[in-house]
RNA sequence: CGGGGUGUGGCGCAGCUUGGUAGCGCGCAGCGUUCGGGACGCUGAGGUCGUCCGUUCAAAUCGGAUCACCCCGACCA
């Protein structure tokens, strides 16, 4: 990828109307584009840092046996008043519209309803069970506030996973590899050594959710953390009956901020009863199904690495989000240039994503903007040193460079001998 | 939804108190000199001051309304 063919542009003043150190980073480096409060599109680079997240999580559910389908912005009313979830004094961040001929409809802020209807047309049979699926869909919520850039917009990607199973040890076997899926996808993005099992409220249904918590300064939550133990309580169900019920001692507990990048739901058997989603048991029997369901902000999930991984020069995007693991720069006449198009094609012909700085401006503007990206790795083929065969190569995190044969390079970037 | 704040070329800001039809930096275009940490010089394009109403001979500047944005709080499967 060419910065001349990269749509975006980079720039040294912040939009002011930017408090969060997510959306001020991410906007200077032309990741996103602020459409309105709370609603922001991504650009090239923010999209390729989307789909990586994406990719880790569509291994992860797919490892559960999970099937990935694409449901509907559009939800008819019906499908809500089943469970009284339409009313806006039930539910107050709908998005709702009308069609030409006054049927009202609903914009997508949750899926879970729409789901269970649809189920019910396809589990019919104990033999139909367990199934599970997951989406990454746009959900539209019509927050009173919009705030902290992506990490809570009024129009952000999430993953969500609903799982039906037959009772409730076949539901409860499943949450647990769920959740162990779930801290797979954290560590793997880069917040493993920051994220925790929380508890949380549980809704309706249940007296506990369980949340995915990362802990970050600007972070909308609170929870008390054990460290030790790796278990958190959000201060939405914090009291000591609580503590005990968890085994959790006060005395080990810190007060934390954190942000929510997951959460879990155990609803047994009552969404299905309540919706009256039936399938034939073994026996012949109609058995309310087991439902369980699984969601990941997507969008405020990049939100939340990119406000942990920074310094005052920019991003610092782990290797397995970055919109590339290079960015390369040469410094010198035509013939250093040559050789900066043969090592660019080379990494690229070995699947390695490059930015390649093609740009006709000083070096200094680029090594800044290679930092403001965060991209992993800075290379840079410059006159005086090609001459002996050898390419600088900088971590992004590092104050001094390597120099090293271009074997030495591509070994590097793409572990390839 | 309650409280606070802000709207002036693409972005960041000054001007507003003491009304007289806009200025700076960045960015953008051209030319030249530069070329390892966001260079420099010259030239140039670009706004009528969020919007509406009002006061006035005259409004970016005063008054009112309205919209948008930011922050704090409330809310947050």
């Amino acid at each position: 990828m060419r910065i001349s063919q990269i749509f975006s542009k980079t720039t040294k003043n912040v939009p002011t109307d930017e408090q969060a150190i997510n959306a001020r980073l991410l906007i200077r480096a032309g990741f996103i584009y602020k459409e309105m409060a709370g609603v922001y599109a991504y650009l090239p680079l923010g999209l390729r840092v989307i789909e990586n997240i994406k990719k880790i999580i569509r291994q992860e559910m797919n490892s559960l046996g999970a099937s990935e389908l694409l449901m509907t912005s559009l939800q008819p009313k019906e499908t809500w008043e089943i469970t009284g979830r339409w009313n806006d004094s039930v539910v107050d961040i709908w998005f709702k519209s009308k069609l030409k001929n006054g049927t009202e409809v609903g914009l997508g802020w949750s899926h879970e309803e729409p789901l269970m209807v649809m189920i019910s047309k396809y589990a019919k049979s104990y033999r139909d069970l367990p199934i599970s699926v997951y989406q990454f869909q746009t959900k539209l919520r019509n927050e009173v506030r919009a705030k902290s850039g992506i990490m809570r917009g009024r129009e952000f990607l999430m993953k969500d996973m609903y799982a039906f199973s037959r009772n409730q040890k076949e539901l409860d076997e499943f949450y647990e590899r769920s959740k162990q899926a779930y801290l797979r996808v954290y560590k793997r993005v880069g917040l493993g050594p920051y994220t925790y099992v929380t508890f949380a409220s549980g809704g309706a249904f249940t007296q506990f959710s369980q949340e995915f918590q990362t802990v970050t300064p600007n972070g909308e939550d609170v929870i008390y953390l054990d460290q030790a133990k790796r278990l958190a309580v959000n201060e939405e169900v914090y009291n000591d009956d609580v503590l005990n019920q968890l085994g959790l001692d006060k005395q080990a507990l810190q007060t934390v901020k954190a942000s929510e990048v997951g959460n879990i739901f155990n609803f047994g058997s009552l969404k299905g009863e309540q919706m009256g989603v039936y399938f034939t048991d073994e026996a012949g029997r109609q058995q309310p199904i087991f439902l369980s369901s699984y969601g990941i902000g997507v969008s405020r999930l990049m939100g939340v690495i990119a406000e942990h991984f920074n310094d005052k020069a920019g991003l610092i995007w782990p290797k397995e989000v970055a919109p590339a693991m290079a960015y390369l720069i040469a410094i010198g006449d035509r013939p250093v240039q040559n050789l900066t198009d043969e090592l660019y094609n080379l990494l690229t012909d070995y699947g390695v994503a490059v930015i390649y700085d093609d740009r006709d401006v000083r070096p200094g503007e680029k090594f800044a903007d290679a930092d403001l990206m965060g991209i992993p790795w800075r290379i840079v083929v410059n006159s005086k040193t090609i001459t002996n065969g050898q390419y600088e190569i900088k971590g992004r995190t590092e104050d001094l460079p390597e120099f090293v044969s271009k074997e030495a390079l591509v070994k590097r970037l793409t572990g390839v001998d």
